[in-house]
DNA sequence: TATGAATGAGCCTTCATTCAT
DNA sequence: AATGAATGAAGGCTCATTCAT
């Protein structure tokens, strides 16, 4: 039953946002009492928070795991590092979305973006700006920041899972095509990385 | 009075979104009575719908612009789009959140997209495919559609203002830096979309 | 209407106290809807703060009045402030209970009671204090200090009021009898006093 | 555990009053299951009045216990009476409150309250009634009945334990001096009302 | 045009109570 | 004996909206 809240909540807080989410319709999904929502999270922000926090670390957890990075070529790792988040967002694409409102609506929990962006990614971003260093003596690449290429790849990655459920209905592109076009865009934001950092 | 509140409303609307602004709030950021609101609007809905049409509207008249385009160079024209982009979301870097939200909250907004999707830049999307087959016959670019370079120029102008204030706290980036930041990722967005279309 | 919520509340409040009162009830005493209770003051807690402070204020601006004790004998002056004291009481007979529940429930309104023993009744117990030194040099009262004689009083006439209505309703006591009593002690009451005055 | 229960609801009761105490905080302050609660006393009433009984009745009890009074002179007896009556107060000094805020908010109980009014003290007031006839006759005492003797004494020994911690707290009058005023007037008001006996 | 008053609906939360185990 | 789960009712409060003036 607990479950069953959490994933109630989850669906509905991804929908609609937290403001727009009343634990109401949270009991009404569930089919049960109200009371019981508060029952097991005593208050509305609780059982976001607790939601929420689980989201948000699952997603930096992943995006920053190194550990199948260390064997692999430069642009191998750009590859995997870009197709590892796009994965992931295509998985969870509501979820960018969800922390950029809540982290706008309630700077408290901007705290929690700064323990995973400080924190977890010192390694990978130590060895990314190594080998960056290296390509860029040896003439293989221009010389930008992993920094740069972060940004690059979070905004390509992430404008595509944002922008494309709106756009498909706009243009009413159905699903397979969405599909496609997902496919399609998964291969394309690597390209576009990787020839960014050509010289 | 009635532009006071439109002001107002529209200021509230963008900052916490529509579910979280009330229309007390508004009248209080006014100055005038809590009816008044409904006087001039009858709904909040309404007063929302006057600024989301005015605000969406706006946004798309200058992206489609293409009076200035005709004589300038390819290369020429994909620059002075993409930074005609950048800029109207240097001014405006709140809109694509508030629109993004809205459409997925609201889906009969979407019929405002599609409009403005279909009928608007038919004509700069006649041109620029035109322009590209041009170039890719001259193989002077590479074989994307036009499409592709808007999705990406999109991603990454409306990503670098909707991630940046977020970043910025949870990395204590002063509004130097960010200005900074800004100027640099203007001219590096154009870049990026040059280098992509480089066969 | 504000005027009629105050009345309504300061009903309730006093008979049941803070607690056992919800704003449903006040607005079914006034016979209006309930959020117009909360239009007028807010919240349940500045309504009864309402109530509270100008009934704490009323209450000790009579007791601490001086005006009228110049002119007589010491003896007439313990028995006018006595008398009064009991008067007040005859008219808020519930004032009492209601501050005690509420200041032993609400350690922050001790703060308004500081204020009132502290400042207003300067003037009183300088006079007294003063009367009673030179009544005690003559040898016509015993060596007790005022402030014995105001927690007698005090004793005697709150207790008079907070015990009767409860004692009658036992004892089967009724209204004309309870009015009798009440006028008996009143005198017996001060009777009490200046004996206890007595060498 | 049935105890633990009692216990830790007549701490709540005695300082929060009825309305304020929920079988929550009377769980958690036990350390068990709130079910538990309803499962000794099935509702918060029963619970409640459980703890009113029995403490209203040992409060009686001690009162007019009439054994250790023979033997006495009739001053000493009044002596006797008003110390025990202090002495109970000062072990309970918070039941006055108790009773009395339960008493308005319940009428039924005042059946209890006849109860013991009518039946227990009854030996009492005989005994005392008829020591004062005697009294009176010889001159010793003024003509007052017993009943006001019991109403001067339980006001001016109630009101010390009712008024003591709030006027504390307002004039920070420490633990010790309190200590020092309660020792004062447990004999000052023997006094007062051997005072107020004298012819 | 502007406003104070008023209201019904809904929200989050707590509570006393019940029930199956 | 003891408990976790569940619920209906109620509480305080806010909101969008209406209406008379």
């Amino acid at each position: 039953m607990e479950q069953s809240i959490l994933d109630a909540a989850e669906k509905l807080f991804l929908e609609k946002g937290f403001a727009a989410t009343s634990t109401t319709q949270i009991a009404k999904e569930v089919g049960c009492n109200q009371a019981l929502v508060h029952y097991y999270f005593r208050t509305k922000d609780n059982l976001f928070n607790r939601i929420f926090e689980k989201k948000f670390g699952d997603f930096f957890q992943v995006i920053f795991d190194t550990n199948q990075l260390a064997q692999l070529s430069f642009s191998q790792k750009i590859r995997h590092i870009c197709e590892s988040h796009f994965d992931l967002l295509n998985e969870n694409p509501k979820i960018p979305m969800l922390i950029l409102n809540e982290l706008s609506r309630r700077p408290e929990h901007i705290a929690l973006l700064r323990e995973k962006l400080h924190v977890l990614p010192e390694k990978l971003f130590e060895m990314m700006e190594k080998d960056m260093q290296s390509e860029i003596k040896a003439g293989r690449i221009r010389n930008v920041s992993f920094m740069d290429v972060v940004i690059t790849m979070v905004s390509l990655n992430v404008s595509l899972f944002t922008l494309l459920p709106v756009a498909s209905q706009a243009l009413k592109i159905d699903d397979e095509q969405q599909k496609a076009i997902i496919s399609y865009r998964r291969n394309e934001n690597v390209e576009i990385i990787l020839k960014y950092l050509q010289p």
